[in-house]
DNA sequence: GGAGCGTATGTTATACTATAACACGCGTCA
DNA sequence: TGACGCGTGTTATAGTATAACATACGCTCC
């Protein structure tokens, strides 16, 4: 299950490298030279990161980032704040959100199968170098 | 303010009639003999649309729904339940939601612009014709 | 060993989504 | 009248994602 291809930690690396989320083909450009040579193999790569819970997929970027919290075993929804000023990302652990996204989730569904929560802005960081 | 074009307001009715998210090309298919024969146009009318509070745009799905909450005035942040099997999808307004989200963004963010919330999974009309 | 099978990988082509860049017409107002 | 803003139209292109098919390797079963 953690057992990842040679490929894929590749790609996992790189995300882990990068302080902004990348795009499939910001990685696709990066691993060309190492063997990585067309779409479907990062979109694989990427979906087998998803699958173990290592890659997370930024909706309202279309790009991808790789997961901050270390520990990984436990099912965690995804959840983001993101900086539209410096493209810095942040992992949102919260105990009241998850709490309340699957109290909609039973609401709203029969069966919730993912949820996505993702919040733009400015962040602390940014905003004292705002011009 | 909501002085809508002859053009914006074909694209408003066609999503208020459609009950799934409709994605930009699906509208130009459709309008392409009412004068709406190019992307550009369509983006620029559901721009218009999501900046009056009319539509909104589903990130993990690409595409756009009109707006269910008629009141349309106060500032609600767009909030749904996407059925992955009939594709229907639930404007969720929730107070502890909007909470949260404003707890949250308050806490990773100096300045917060967007925030999207989307729960996927199957609705309780199709989890009995389940095959 | 070799047939059969599953999984991973590779490649080409194409579909789908979104925007850049420029052109035009039409009202407003100095 | 002419400068301007604004909505609109068109072409072309950029950016994102997947279909479909081909190949290779490691198994098991006989
Ligand atoms: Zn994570
Ligand atoms: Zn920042
Ligand atoms: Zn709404
Ligand atoms: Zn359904």
């Amino acid at each position: 299950m953690t057992d990842l291809s040679p490929q894929n930690r590749k790609v996992l690396a790189l995300l882990q490298a990068a302080d902004k989320p990348l795009s499939a083909y910001d990685i696709l450009a990066k691993l060309r030279r190492h063997g990585l040579r067309s779409p479907p193999t990062i979109y694989r790569a990427l979906e087998q990161l998803m699958r173990c819970g290592l890659a997370h997929r930024l909706e309202s970027l279309n790009a991808f980032v790789a997961c901050q919290q270390h520990d990984g075993a436990h099912d965690h929804a995804g959840s983001f704040a993101i900086c539209t000023q410096c493209g810095a990302v942040q992992e949102i652990e919260d105990p009241a959100l998850l709490k309340t996204i699957k109290k909609l989730g039973a609401k709203f569904l029969a069966q919730m199968n993912k949820g996505v929560f993702e919040l733009s802005g400015t962040c602390h960081a940014c905003v004292g170098k705002r011009k």
